[in-house]
DNA sequence: TCATTTTGACCCACC
DNA sequence: AGGTGGGTCAAAATG
């Protein structure tokens, strides 16, 4: 059997693996039962949030490469790059090294003793990373996230260009917790609320539920994107991801039809600019 | 020691 | 029916 041997993981691949989708149920590994007997990521609301964040651990070491995207690939970040959005982006990530790279090595200092490796994005809460993958050719990173809540199931997945440049962020779920604790100086204007708390918001479901997009950098108008009309709590959120945010709910039916992708842009514009993240 | 990161492999969905 | 892409897990490595 096994003749690889390579590791248990194989072994445990041919037989406990298949279980852990398929009807899910063992896997001892896994205390969490997760969302993975329903489907993937059927159930989750996948948030994204797409900003050209321009690194700040990463300087210019590479030469642009951004050029090179034709547009094939994403069609998102062509826009951005240009400086537009850089500024923004400049929300604390002083420590959020995990945006990027390994490590900091920029040689600055070691600060943020306390945090240890990263985790406290943007979002203010914890991830774990838990795998990393080439996409569209091996031209983007993606960095799946968990949040470490125990509770939390929450996912995150950023997508990077070899650059560093964080092309996208997409959220799946939402946190039953407020926020761990930002003891950081914080200067961007939180402090309001923690009680971010989003319960299942029945009426939110209507767009919830179902496959919304939004895309940032829309065409253009796609109203506003500071729109004004998200009132409190997502202030923080909104705040941050203010330029560009793309809001994505996968479920079933998100299958359903053939050019989901129109589907889903109109959709997007229909409710443009509301990042559902906010129940209230 | 623990938590987290890294990396390879496996599985599933879609084309 | 097969192939590819994408997503997740688990073991090992690192701080
Ligand atoms: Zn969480």
């Amino acid at each position: 059997m096994v003749s690889l041997g390579k590791c248990a993981q194989d072994e445990v691949a041919s037989e406990e693996l298949q279980q852990r989708h398929g009807s899910g149920g063992g896997v001892a590994s896994q205390p969490i039962p997760d969302v993975g007997l329903l489907s993937q990521e059927n159930r989750d609301n996948e948030i994204h949030a797409k900003r050209t964040e321009q690194e700040a651990t990463t300087p210019s070491l590479f030469p642009e490469k951004a050029s090179q995207l034709p547009d094939a690939a994403v069609p998102t970040m062509q826009s951005d790059q240009e400086g537009s959005t850089s500024s923004i982006i400049l929300e604390k990530d002083s420590l959020a090294p995990d945006t990027g790279i390994p490590m900091l090595q920029s040689g600055q200092e070691g600060s943020t003793p306390s945090i240890i490796r990263e985790k406290v994005t943007e979002d203010g809460y914890n991830w774990r990373k838990y795998g990393q993958k080439l996409v569209k050719g091996n031209e983007f990173i993606r960095s799946y996230y968990k949040c470490t809540h125990p509770n939390c199931q929450v996912k995150k997945q950023l997508e990077k260009s070899h650059d560093g440049q964080i092309t996208d962020t997409t959220y799946l779920g939402q946190h039953d917790h407020p926020k761990p604790q930002l003891n950081v100086p914080v200067a961007v204007g939180f402090a309001l609320s923690v009680i971010d708390e989003r319960p299942n918001e029945p009426s939110l479901t209507g767009m919830d539920d179902k496959s919304f997009v939004e895309h940032g950098q829309t065409p253009n108008q796609t109203e506003p994107v500071d729109d004004p009309t998200r009132p409190t709590v997502a202030v923080s959120d909104n705040v941050k991801g203010a330029l560009s945010q793309t809001n994505r709910m996968r479920d079933v039916v998100d299958k359903d039809d053939d050019d989901d992708t129109d589907s889903k842009r109109q959709f997007k514009q229909l409710v443009a600019g509301g990042v559902c993240s906010c129940p209230r």
